[in-house]
DNA sequence: GCGGTTGTGGACGGTTCGGTACAGAAACCT
DNA sequence: AGGTTTCTGTACCGAACCGTCCACAACCGC
């Protein structure tokens, strides 16, 4: 065997996502993610290839860290909709808090419609989301809490299109009173009361 | 006198526009403006001064055809409502037509909470178009064409982060139908019917 | 037609970029 | 403890970057 890193791999991930997050993949350089991490470039380009290797992985991590966390925030209440209004509160204030939007949103709209490794997993991951929250949805039309006359993929279409409208505000300057006005609206909407 | 430009400025403008919306900021460099508006690098620097400044100009004239364009599909038909929703159903129809999204709404995703020129020029347009949508809700409120318990401001918010969120979306693959649908969903949970 | 003035585009330069090579250090196994 | 293997950080590389400069061309007023 031979000599271990020093560093702790999600730390270090979890720093360079935060430099990713705050400036976009292009405007990072490797010398930000560098003193972002406290590492040398060896130490990088050995642990995680290239740039963009290094930026999927901490897309990969952002990604299951927010399906964690998602699942935890539906799953809060005794009832299907006190799970979506738990999530979609909760995304809006994390949106709010600071000013960074949501990192999937972000990714998805500075990568673009290119055919990269990067849009492979945030339509993975889109897909997922929406197909879970169409699940919910339908539990809570069963349990009569919404319109049962909707159809549970289009409302959980509308829900993931307002979280998105809140993370492009989020990225600048939305008060977290308008988020959570936001929210309340759109749950009305889907004939909750 | 002296010799005159052989270009047009704002054709240029909108080649350059064109460019930057594709890949943002950031990943655009001097040479593909070059080639996407068939200039030479003397003539760019010349005209716009550096690759900020033609950025900001190309920004500029394109929050200019929205707020216009905006203007034209809230007049259309008889009544305000009629207004919101052409403005919110070709908003959506042009964000899924091609898969660039809303240029604006990249800008406002790459810039980031940065506190260059940009933002400003995004901020002001953001808060412009805000009370510009509140305008009309109040008035199809006053027709009785929306529900007029609701606050304009906060339903104007709502609009817009729903076509803000078909942006982000459209910027990947997004289904006309699907925009269509999240369109039809956001009006009737204003009030309409 | 001719001088003066401005647009034009390619050549050039300094800097920064992502990525590699290498020398030294550290830790495991025997 | 020694050998070996891996990690670490720096020096370095070619390429691409943004921006400048300059020789030439094109047009206007006279």
């Amino acid at each position: 065997m031979a000599r271990p890193r020093t560093f702790d791999l999600e730390q270090v991930l979890d720093a360079a996502l935060e430099a990713f997050w705050k400036r976009g993949y292009s405007a990072t350089s490797m010398a930000d993610l560098c003193s972002a991490t406290g590492l040398g470039k060896g130490s990088l380009y050995q642990a995680f290839g290239d740039k963009e290797s290094l930026y999927l992985a901490a897309l990969e991590r952002y990604l299951n860290g927010a399906a964690a966390m998602s699942e935890e925030l539906l799953a809060v209440g005794d009832t299907p909709l006190e799970g979506l209004r738990h999530w979609l509160e909760q995304m809006a204030h994390g949106i709010c808090a600071d000013n960074k939007g949501c990192f999937a949103v972000n990714a998805l709209v500075e990568q673009g419609p290119s055919d990269g490794r990067a849009c492979e997993l945030l339509a993975n991951y889109k897909q997922g989301a929406l197909e879970r929250l169409a699940e919910v949805v339908r539990a809570a039309q069963a349990a009569g809490q919404l319109d049962a006359a909707r159809d549970p993929i289009e409302s959980a279409r509308f829900l993931m299109t307002l979280a998105n409208g809140l993370a492009v505000q989020g990225r600048h300057a939305l008060a977290a009173r308008d988020g959570q006005a936001v929210v309340r609206m759109g749950l009305e909407s889907l004939g909750a009361n």
